[in-house]
DNA sequence: TCATTTATGAAACTTAATTTCATTATTTTT
DNA sequence: AAAAATAATGAAATTAAGTTTCATAAATGA
C-alpha cells in the first residue's frame, strides 16, 4: 500500500507545517491552522494582523516561526510567498467570509478569485470552437453584442473593442431597439450572447430572431446544456467559478472579458497590418480629443 | 555570436525596471541598478540595506519603489521573491506577438496576461488608501462613477454594483449630463474617478467642480504623480502592465474591475445584514424579471 | 500539596519603513 | 541673465512592524 499522498501536492512549507500541527502548542496550533488555511494572504499580513486573526499574540507568532525552523516572521513570510508561486494549488476559501475580514483582507481574497477564475479560463474553453469564433468574426458584417445584468459590461466591452478595429458592432440594453435591426442581418452576421446562466429570455428571444436570418450565434455562457448552449452554432464556455451565495458570481465577469480580450486580440491579429495605420489614426484622434 | 535574447528570460519585474530606467532621476536610477545587478540579494534587505548599497537616501528607495508603479517598499520586496522563484519558464513575452501565433496561442496568451496584471493589483493598491476608500464609499449619499474609453467599462460596473447595493450611483458618459447633477453633491458624496493616464480632461475638470463641493474624490489610475493623482483625495493604484505597443492595454480593466470588485465586496460586507435580506429581494426580482 | 516546568500575552524595546521638510539643483519664465 | 517655479534629494522625525522580556497562569510531576 503505497501512498495516499495527495499531500504531497503542497508545497513543502506548508505541508511541514501541516505535519506539525499536533506537536506544536495550543497557540502555535492556531497560527498555523490559520496559515494552512489562508496561505496566501500570509505574505501581506504582519504579525499583528495575524496574531488577530489566529487570536492569539504577537508573540506566539514569532514563537510559531521559531518552532517551524524560520529564522523570524519575515523570512518565513517571504518563504511562504515563493512557495505560493509554484504551487498552483489554491487554497482561498471564498466562501467563507470571516465576519472579522477586514477591507484588505476582503481585497486580497477577491484578487485571489478573480485570478484563478481567469486561469480556468483556459479550462472550459474548448480550442476549436474559439477558432471557430475567431474566423467568423473575422468575416462578419456587423457584430451585435448582448447581455444583461452582470454580463451587459462585458457585451459593452465587446462592442466598444470591436468598433475600433472598424467593424460595424453595436451593443444596446434596450431589447426592442436591437430586434428593430434584426431584419437587415445577414448570413455573415454575427450575434454573441452573453450570459452566465444561459437562460436568460431576452437573450434567448433574440437568439431565436437572429437564427432565422441565419446569423452565426456565438454564446459565451458558463452553463453546458442551457437553452442558449443548444441554440447557439459556437459556444465559447466560462468556467464554473466558486460564489458567495449573498453576493452571486463577481468573478464571471471577468472570465467573460477574458474571452472578449482574446476574441479581439487574435481578429486584431489576423485581420493584419493594413488595419494597423487605421487603428493608428484612431488612437492619435482619441489623444488629441482628450480635450 | 549567439543571441540577443538574454531579456527574454526576464520577468517582467526587472524587464519593467530595465524599461523605466531611463525615465527615473539620478538617485532611483542607481537603486534600479542594484536592483536589476541583484535582484536576489534584495528580497532580504531592509530599505536602509538597499540605500546604502545604491549610495542614496532611505527616501530614494521608497520612492523608487512608488515611481515604478508598487505601493510601498515591503510589496515590491514580495513581488521581486515571488518573481525570482518563477524559473525562467515563463516565456509571455506579450510585446513580441508572433506572426504564427494561432488564435489559440493568442487566447493562451492573454489569458496569462489578465492573470498576472490581477496578481500585481496587490503590488500597486496602498491598503490604507483602500480601507479609506471603502469608509468614504459606505457613508456616501450619493456615487458617482466616470470613466471614458477603456475606463468606462469600470465605471459602468461599479455604478451597477453600487446600485445594487442600495446607493444612489450613476455613471453616464456624456459630460455635460453628469456636471448637471454637481449643484446636488454634499460632502459626503463621492466621485470615483477611473483612468488610466489620470489625464483625460474632461474627467480632471469634473473632479475640480467637485472638489469644489468638497465631495470626496476617489481616483483608480496607474499613474502616479498624473494630474488626478494629485488631485484625488484617495488614491487606487493599478499596476503597470505590459501593453502591446499596437493595441495598448487590454489588462488594465481587468485590474479596474478587480479593484471595483474588493471595493463592492468590502462594503457590502461591513454594511452588514440588514443590507443581504434587501439584496435577496432585488435579487428576486430580477430571477423572475427573466421573463 | 508544593515545586517545577511550560505556555502565554501585555508591554517594553528594537528595528524598519515612511513621511516631512529644508536644501540644493534644475528648468522655465521674464 | 536674473528671478521664479519646479523637481530631486537626504536628514531627521514620525509611524509602523517585529522581537524580546517578563509576569502570570496553567499544567505536570514528585
Amino acid at each position: 500500500m503505497h501512498s495516499l499522498m495527495e499531500d504531497d501536492q503542497l508545497s513543502s512549507l506548508i505541508q511541514q507545517i501541516k505535519n506539525r500541527l499536533n506537536h506544536l502548542s495550543e497557540a502555535e496550533k492556531r497560527v498555523g491552522a490559520y496559515i494552512t488555511k489562508y496561505p496566501e494572504l500570509v505574505p501581506n499580513m504582519t504579525s499583528k494582523d495575524l496574531s488577530i486573526k489566529a487570536d492569539v499574540s504577537e508573540a506566539s507568532v514569532v514563537r510559531f516561526c521559531k518552532s517551524i525552523g524560520a529564522a523570524n516572521f519575515k523570512t518565513f513570510k517571504l518563504e511562504l510567498a515563493k512557495e505560493l508561486t509554484l504551487s498552483h494549488e489554491d487554497l482561498t476559501d471564498f466562501s467563507s467570509l470571516q465576519k472579522k475580514d477586514s477591507p484588505y483582507d476582503l481585497f486580497c481574497k477577491v484578487t485571489q478569485l478573480n485570478k484563478r477564475a481567469i486561469e480556468s479560463t483556459q479550462l472550459s474553453l474548448e480550442r476549436k470552437n474559439f477558432e471557430k469564433a475567431v474566423e467568423h468574426l473575422l468575416s462578419a458584417d456587423r457584430i451585435i453584442f448582448f447581455g444583461v445584468g452582470g454580463s451587459s459590461i462585458a457585451a459593452i466591452d465587446g462592442s466598444y473593442k470591436f468598433s475600433r478595429l472598424g467593424y460595424h458592432s453595436v451593443m444596446t440594453p434596450d431589447f426592442h431597439q436591437l430586434a428593430a435591426t434584426i431584419p437587415f442581418l445577414t448570413s455573415s452576421s454575427v450575434f454573441v450572447a452573453v450570459s452566465m446562466s444561459g437562460k436568460t429570455k431576452d437573450i434567448l428571444q433574440l437568439a431565436k430572431l437572429m437564427k432565422n436570418k441565419n446569423a452565426c450565434i456565438i454564446a459565451i455562457t458558463n452553463a453546458q446544456n442551457s437553452p442558449l448552449f443548444k441554440l447557439s452554432d459556437i459556444q465559447l464556455c466560462t468556467p464554473v467559478v466558486e460564489q458567495d451565495f449573498r453576493i452571486g458570481s463577481i468573478a464571471s465577469i471577468m472570465t467573460q472579458l477574458n474571452i472578449i480580450d482574446a476574441l479581439y486580440l487574435s481578429v486584431f491579429h489576423l485581420s493584419g497590418n493594413q488595419l494597423v495605420d487605421q487603428y493608428r489614426e484612431a488612437r492619435e484622434a482619441v489623444i488629441k480629443f482628450r480635450r
